[in-house]
DNA sequence: AAACTGCTACGAAAAATTTCGTTGATACCT
DNA sequence: AGGTATCAACGAAATTTTTCGTAGCAGTTT
């Protein structure tokens, strides 16, 4: 047997498309193929097929889940989007800030203008962070 | 010809592979294969001469720089680890997070845990940005 | 000089990812 | 019913990334 679809088991980061395909479901919830290529194709050259092969892959992968009921299988995103989002931060600190978060936030930082709402909120955040102590 | 190798131009977001030479190469400075294969060869198990291979397409794409005077070559990353680093973030911000390095920032807080130490030095940041005003 | 060591270059295989054409089934329209 | 549109499934081609075997060259040792 596979580990594919493993409910237990958390898919491995996902691809370049793969990521694009999440976003789309993001954005819109649960959706069919054709929603999701119409979103897609208004960015870039794909085809139909194209995005019907990736959702198949990912849900043999466990990215996404698919709902068979109607004849027009409707796609839905298996972890939330800030699970996903959490776990592409955590490896990309991984790979490239030596496994520190915070150095990749300070990078973040570093290089981003904020607006002052968007300050106060990261203070927000920071101030809850740190005020156990 | 080719855009590879041109100064101008800034080479594609580095792969998972190249980008674990790049970490080798922010912490021993510019380093023979033989150097870079030792590292990562403590880590996973990979051949020599792939790691050598991995490095002359790193070559021709411009992520590192070639020092051939001696038999044995050098090589050196071609853009600082912080540039790559920003690169790399911004990457990620637009392809999961709407483009906004600030909701990646915030996604980075809400899962980590921050020393006092690391919590003072973010918010010190966090003035610089926001000192104008 | 022959054998050995360490190195680069080359080419190509293997694996992963992205792409889409074709087929056959189902629904819709006239 | 016949023709058209939409869809999933399948297979395979194309591309990118990762891997390394082999060959040849240059020093070093015996």
């Amino acid at each position: 047997m596979s580990l594919l679809n493993d409910p237990a088991t958390r898919p491995a980061k996902p691809t370049d498309g793969e990521l694009a395909i999440l976003t789309v479901l993001w954005q819109l919830g649960p959706s069919t193929v054709r929603q999701i290529f119409d979103v897609l194709s208004a960015e870039r050259d794909l085809g139909y097929t194209t995005v019907l092969k990736m959702l198949q892959i990912m849900t043999d992968k466990g990215l996404v889940t698919r709902d068979e009921t109607e004849r027009t299988h409707v796609y839905s995103e298996r972890f939330t989007e800030s699970d996903t989002q959490s776990h592409l931060v955590k490896d990309l600190a991984d790979r490239a800030f030596g496994g520190s978060a915070l150095k990749l936030v300070m990078s973040a930082l570093a290089t981003r203008r904020a607006s002052r709402k968007e300050l106060a909120e990261i203070r927000r955040l920071l101030d809850e962070a740190g005020g156990g102590k």
